[in-house]
RNA sequence: GCGGGAGUGGCGGAACUGGCAGACGCACUAGACUUAGGAUCUAGCGGGUAACCGUGCAGGUUCAAUUCCUGUCUCCCGCACCA
């Protein structure tokens, strides 16, 4: 073998030839466990962005780690193909969008097998094509017969700059996630994903992901924002019709002195018509609805508001309510109207001092009665109800319920849960994503594609014009079809799905790629579902993961699959940062993977990015860290060339640990004690980092152990050499395969290092002869000792206190206790 | 404001169930080899002359605390006038 390390011949090599045996192949399903790996698949966008290259290392670390443990793996790989980007070079230079995402995909695959990543290419899938976007719609049409895809108008979030409309997930500080810009408020009819008629099993099951981050756990939660409590109901005189606010807190209902309702309340036109400052309430709402949504929800924007004239009666007391509109209450929020308790609310305390409202206590904070107008700012703590007629002494948590009961005996309220979480709008007025399969009929309405007219393909004749209307709309042959039902001439839908809708059930596919006839097959996704490890980063947290989850609980409610939850076990790899910052082509702190790979070969770059950090946080890029990462594979090239020859000698050859030297023993020991740290740290802890660190002290035992051959100390055992090699080889084998492939070649066997077990290690070899144990004196380091490895605690506790140390630390005291650790220390208490 | 996470050498990080703080690597220093070294190998490397002191800070529990408890500060992330 040469002399130096050169991964540029190593890695075209057997990048060539794992491709020729397809090596990576998932085998059918059969008797072993099975264990499904996933990784986030990437959007096309052109070039592999170092985060990828983190992603997808951590992913086949395990990949091939499990495969070698003897797990049926399936690992695969494809693209988020649909989206803005291809659309916006369609725009920008005439491109062709299909080809351009195609082109681009293949150079991405070209760099992903660079990276030498054991994907199943023959599963590979990407969104943009007819025999996978045509099980999107099918997708669309299962939520459609089941009611839970609906068009409705409603005021939605609208990005001037990608022209189409955003969910909610996907506006991130009242911008749009994608490019920036501020979004607005449009009323326009669109198409929703009732995704709110799933909020309580999505909260609940949350519990279930045990192999969840904590932090995406309840990032979720707090999305869906369930708050429990009560509507209530507040009558006027003069109107039949009553103003119906939410409360989570319908203990403090006697402390009800005023009523809110939001300017874009459906009642405020009527409550205000003829009153006598109608002109002063009509330039206070306009003012309000002319905010922007971002100034109006931000905590520190000032509370203004303006009287109605109007008056409710309080359900319970019968009290006389003013009914007022403000800017602090949100129109799209329970019912766009709150009960103002001034004495247990910060907000309501706040207005109620600026508009000298009155202010009741109706909860005891135990100090006197008339303490509350010595108060600073509202009491939101708990305690015993007074000023509330017959609910006076009881509890506040209690009678929360009792309240409940009282109002729902009169019809004046009923208990209700409200969530923060809106219903999924997926209509986007874009050209480049998957036709939402309907059909508009003059004569029967809204029609669904049949499933044997799936796909509704997208056109190819369209003006990419920058307006607010879907490109679909400029091709009349797409546009102008006949009904399905009736046959009479229709017209179909022109917006195309969120893309995150495709994303939301891609792993399903991958169980069953070519499939033809469904989605999938039930048997094959009861197989290999759910994904036993999934691997992305943070920023999915309540847009990609919420949806799948969504999504897969549909398919189980409707047959399609056992599961109700897609991902077993979650891992949200950190960021790559560089000089400070998350490197970004704005910022020019971008480090190209192809850079990395030429320079030092796609080993190093894994190495490199696997030994800098925990998969979970953020990792630093720096230069010499990688130059360092090459210099350790230099290394062990180094040493395993030159015993390779012993190596060699030693096939088919045994050895006797009775003829074994302490320093063979003491490398034998690190060998195994090295096995045991790799798998558990690669097993069960995912902490590749320490796996690395692990196999460098191994690699420096080795080094060791020449340096006392060449002194004439030691001589190798060719069996054991062999042992050695075999071992250290297939440690590394799932970190950098290509190197790991090579020197097995080249020092072991001519088959594949990655088709071979996962060592095991001895446990007795383990044990040493002696071991070293830490003496204390008072919990402070003294001395150590070493003692053979069977003594008893009193043989080591009577060595300890002969040392000169203790004797000195002592200073003439006996010890009150001597406190023996087996095997690692001794503390002596004086 | 609410929720989640994190603070350890010059730097990235390790210490998994309370048991020798700083593994491993980077950077740095010295030596060897060498015409040469930005290659390689070897050794050193938290602070302090030392006793000792050191895991954001202040307490506590314990024979023993980076680890557990109480309080507090800082940073990062998510949600945020959600009634």
């Amino acid at each position: 073998m040469n002399e130096s390390y050169r991964p540029a011949d190593i890695e075209k090599k057997w990048q060539s030839v794992w491709e020729q045996n397809e090596s990576f192949r998932t085998a059918a399903a059969d008797d072993r466990e099975k264990y499904y790996i996933l990784e986030m698949f990437p959007y096309p966008s052109g070039k592999l962005h170092i985060g990828h290259v983190r992603n997808y290392s951590i992913g086949d670390v395990v990949a091939r780690y499990k495969k070698m443990c003897g797990y049926n793996v399936l690992h695969p790989m494809g693209w988020d193909s649909f989206g803005m980007p291809a659309e916006n070079a369609a725009i920008k230079n005439n491109a062709d969008p299909r080809q351009w995402t195609l082109d681009n995909i293949d150079v991405m695959r070209g760099q992903l097998k660079e990276l030498g990543l054991s994907y199943d290419w023959d599963r590979e899938i990407a969104t943009c094509l007819p025999d996978y976007y045509r099980w999107t719609q099918k997708l669309f049409l299962i939520m459609y017969e089941k009611g839970l895809a609906y068009k409705r108008k409603a005021a939605v979030n609208w990005c001037d700059e990608c022209n189409t409309v955003l969910a909610n997930e996907q506006v991130l500080d009242g911008k749009c996630w994608r490019c920036d810009s501020v979004v607005e408020k449009k009323a326009l009819e669109q198409w929703f994903l009732k995704i709110t008629d799933y909020a309580d099993r999505l909260i609940d099951d949350l519990q279930k992901l045990t192999g969840w981050p904590e932090r995406v756990r309840t990032m979720q939660e707090n999305w869906i924002g369930r708050s429990v409590g009560a509507e209530v109901e507040f009558y006027s005189d003069k109107h039949q019709e009553a103003i119906k606010v939410f409360t989570t807190r319908p203990d403090t209902l006697f402390g009800v002195t005023y009523l809110v309702l939001a300017a874009e309340h459906p009642l405020v036109e009527r409550l205000i018509k003829g009153k006598r400052n109608v002109k002063a309430l009509r330039t206070f709402i306009n003012d309000t609805r002319a905010m922007t949504e971002m100034d109006r929800t931000a905590t520190d924007t000032e509370k203004t508001g303006i009287f109605t004239g109007e008056y409710v009666l309080h359900p319970l007391s019968g009290a006389k309510i003013p009914v007022w509109i403000a800017n602090y209450v949100l129109a799209d929020y329970g019912t766009g109207a709150v009960m103002g308790v001034p004495a247990h609310d910060a907000r309501d305390w706040e207005f109620a001092k600026k508009y000298l409202l009155p202010i009741q206590q109706v909860i005891s904070d135990e100090s006197s009665a008339l303490a509350v107008l010595r108060w600073t700012g509202a009491y939101c703590g708990g305690g015993e109800l007074i000023n509330s007629g017959e609910f006076d002494g009881i509890d506040n948590e209690i009678v929360k319920e009792n309240i409940i009961k009282a109002l729902e005996n009169i019809g004046k309220g009923t208990a209700r849960t409200n969530y923060r979480l809106r219903d999924w709008l997926i209509s986007r007025q874009r050209y480049w994503g998957a036709p939402i399969p309907i059909v508009y009929c003059p004569v029967c309405g809204v029609v669904p594609v049949p499933d044997e007219q799936l796909p509704v393909v997208l056109p190819e004749n369209v003006q990419f014009t920058s307006g607010s209307v879907s490109p679909l709309a400029t091709s009349e042959q797409f546009v102008n079809c006949n009904c399905p039902k009736c046959g009479t001439a229709a017209r179909r839908e022109i917006d195309t799905m969120d893309t995150f809708i495709c994303s939301s059930w891609y792993y399903l596919r991958y169980t069953d790629p070519k499939n033809t006839e469904e989605m999938f097959s039930r048997a094959a996704s009861d197989y290999w579902m759910p994904v036993d490890q999934y691997i992305g980063g943070i920023e999915h947290a309540v847009l990609h993961l919420l949806y799948s989850r969504f999504i897969v609980k549909v398919l189980h409610d409707c047959g399609y699959v056992s599961v109700d939850e897609p991902f077993k076990n979650l891992l949200t790899q950190g960021m790559v940062i560089k000089d400070g910052s998350k490197m970004s082509k704005s910022k020019g702190n971008v480090v190209s993977p192809d850079e990395i790979i030429e320079k030092f070969g796609a080993d190093t770059a894994r190495l490199f990015i696997l030994f800098a950090a925990p998969p979970e946080r953020d990792l630093d890029w720096n230069e010499q860290g990688v130059e360092g990462a090459f210099r350790f594979i230099s290394r062990v090239w180094r040493i395993a060339a030159h015993y390779q020859a012993t190596c060699i000698a030693g096939v088919n050859a045994d050895y006797d640990l009775a003829t074994f030297s302490a320093l063979d023993k003491d490398l034998r020991r690190k060998l195994h004690v090295t096995t045991k740290k790799v798998t558990e740290d690669i097993g069960d802890r995912f902490n590749f980092n320490t796996a690395i660190s692990a196999v460098m002290e191994l690699v420096n035992a080795i080094y060791a152990y020449k340096e006392l051959e060449e002194q004439g100390k030691a001589q190798m055992p060719p069996a054991f050499c062999r042992e050695l090699f075999s071992v250290l080889i297939r440690l590394l084998a799932p970190l950098t395969p290509y190197f790991a492939e090579e020197l097995w070649q080249e020092l072991i066997s001519s088959d594949s290092v990655h088709a071979v077990n996962w060592p095991k290690f001895d446990a007795s070899a383990l044990v040493a002869d002696e071991i070293e144990i830490a003496v204390q004196v008072n919990g402070k380091l003294r001395d150590k000792i070493v003692v053979a490895t069977g003594s008893t605690a009193e043989q080591q506790n009577a060595i300890a206190m002969q040392l000169a140390r203790v004797i000195e630390a002592l200073a003439g005291k006996t010890p009150k206790k001597v406190i023996n650790v087996p095997g690692k220390l001794i503390n002596i208490v004086g």
